[in-house]
RNA sequence: GCCCCCAUCGACUAGCGGCCUAGGUCACCACCCUUUCAAGGUGGCAGCACGGGUUCGAAUCCCGUUGGGGGCACCA
């Protein structure tokens, strides 16, 4: 039997990380395998607020790089099937009505147990489940109900969903028992925490798929940092390409225990895969994001300043604040200036020709030999006196793309300042 | 309160009875490189929650304690 999961967002708000970490297992599980992946709305109500969470959704997947089979279906769409089935439980005596709405009998004795793919065999004393309710007496179905039932409508092979549902499971195994189904795997993966040990929550930072994006963090680097959050494929191997995540990925080797999101070595990821991208890629990239995030920067200047920053930025970004000073004035801060400094490199570089890094380079080593002082003393100043801050791209490079009328203008402007 | 799950460096993890003097990565510290910041290189700091067993031998198996998480709805 070929493998199908189905991955089961509910439509409110923005898609949250952690939501997002077990589709992604689900998915590298169902490529791994030439299995499908479907996507299932879990809506108890429709209206434009569901659509456009459903289009979001959507599109976070599709950024991420997640596809899925078919259409997006909703748990909506088969309340009429649902409640069929509800009455088809009450006629054979495993269910009953009860104040207009539908319960399902639980066994008062023994134990309810299913294999779990990650956490192993988990056993439940069957007294503990109470009669859940199939479908309300307004005629929903209720979550409990409407999951399973549609697991077995959809062929699912493969439950695989946050631990948070362990103990729902052992309700839906005997839904399931009372409908005829096969019941399919269940694969519970452990939840991810805040550096606190909390839930991850708006105050860690990012959450959502979204702002991931708009913080500059690339596609590939967030897969690869969320499939290595519970799971490791060794103990040694850490960057790891789209299709090696799909080959390698098994449920066995998913962990037990709760992880911690570290936005840290994320970042740290994502600047491995930021300077890995060939430099017309990274400058194609850089220019979606700037004009993603709405600045009206020239791109052939983005473009041209692609170079200068990509060994240095960890996330795109960081970008307006590393690089704005090409695209916008600066306030250097007076106390950082030398105005002997400043007068002397506003002479010099006024006669460099051409304008390129080989001759300004030139030009400011010579600067350095007749003051007599390091190239520490001497950058210091002109770099803030040109980019506005003490840390920048290099030198050189930042006067030649921001062009010699411009750098000896603000040269200028900084030593009257001084 | 009851039920279920979990427990290796600060973080992610490797380890599935002897290869462990517990390995890798991030973070952190030091040094090197260097026009700043990064990147890169070298080295370093740091952990099996605790207590009992089982065994010739335990991070690995069992029990308990503690700690964390989840659940106990006509929510999903």
């Amino acid at each position: 039997m070929s493998v199908r999961v189905r991955m089961a967002p509910s439509p409110t708000g923005l898609l949250h990380i952690g939501g997002v970490r077990t589709f992604l297992f689900n998915w590298l599980f169902a490529r791994g395998r030439s299995g499908e992946c479907l996507l299932r709305i879990e809506n108890t109500d429709t209206g434009r607020e569901v659509a456009e969470a459903v289009e979001q959704i959507e599109r976070s997947l599709h950024w991420l790089g997640i596809d899925w089979d078919g259409e997006t279906t909703f748990q909506l769409d088969r309340l009429e099937r649902a409640q069929e089935e509800a009455r088809r439980l009450v006629a054979e005596g495993s269910a009953y009505e009860d104040e207009g709405a539908i319960r399902i009998r639980m066994p008062d004795e023994g134990v309810t147990s299913w294999d779990d793919a990650i956490k192993g065999r988990i056993e439940f004393p069957s007294a503990e489940l109470e009669d859940l309710v199939l479908v309300r007496s307004d005629g929903r179905p209720t979550y409990n109900f409407a999951s399973p039932l549609e697991d077995w409508l959809d062929g699912i092979t493969h439950v695989i969903r946050g631990d948070d549902h362990v103990s729902n499971t052992p309700k839906q195994l005997h839904v399931l028992r009372a409908l005829g189904a096969e019941p399919p795997v269940y694969a519970h993966v452990p939840s991810v925490f805040g550096e606190d040990g909390r839930k991850l929550s708006k105050r860690h930072g990012a959450i959502s798929v979204d702002e991931f994006r708009s913080a500059g963090y690339v596609p590939e680097a967030l897969m690869n940092f969320l499939a290595l959050l519970g799971w490791a494929p060794d103990g040694e191997t850490t960057i790891m390409a789209r299709d090696e995540l799909v080959e390698r990925f098994t449920l066995e080797r998913v962990g037990s225990s709760p992880a911690t999101f570290d936005y840290a070595k994320l970042d740290w990821m994502n600047g491995v895969y930021l300077r890995a991208l060939a430099p017309d890629e990274y400058a194609e990239r850089l220019r979606e994001y700037v004009l993603g995030q709405g600045f009206d920067w020239p791109e052939d200047r983005v473009s041209a300043a692609a170079p200068l920053v990509q060994e240095k930025i960890a996330r795109l970004g960081e970008f307006p604040a590393f690089a704005g000073f090409l695209f916008q004035d600066v306030e250097p801060d007076p106390a950082l200036l030398d105005a002997g400094v400043l007068g002397a490199a506003e002479e010099a570089l006024g006669e460099t020709v051409p304008w390129a890094v080989e001759a300004i380079e030139a030009t400011l080593k010579q600067l350095c030999d007749e003051l007599g002082e390091k190239p520490r003393a001497v950058y210091l100043p002109i770099r803030v006196a040109v980019t506005g801050s003490r840390v920048s791209p290099g030198l050189y490079e930042s006067l030649e793309l921001l062009g010699k009328e411009t750098s000896l203008e603000r040269i200028a402007a900084a030593r009257a300042a001084a």
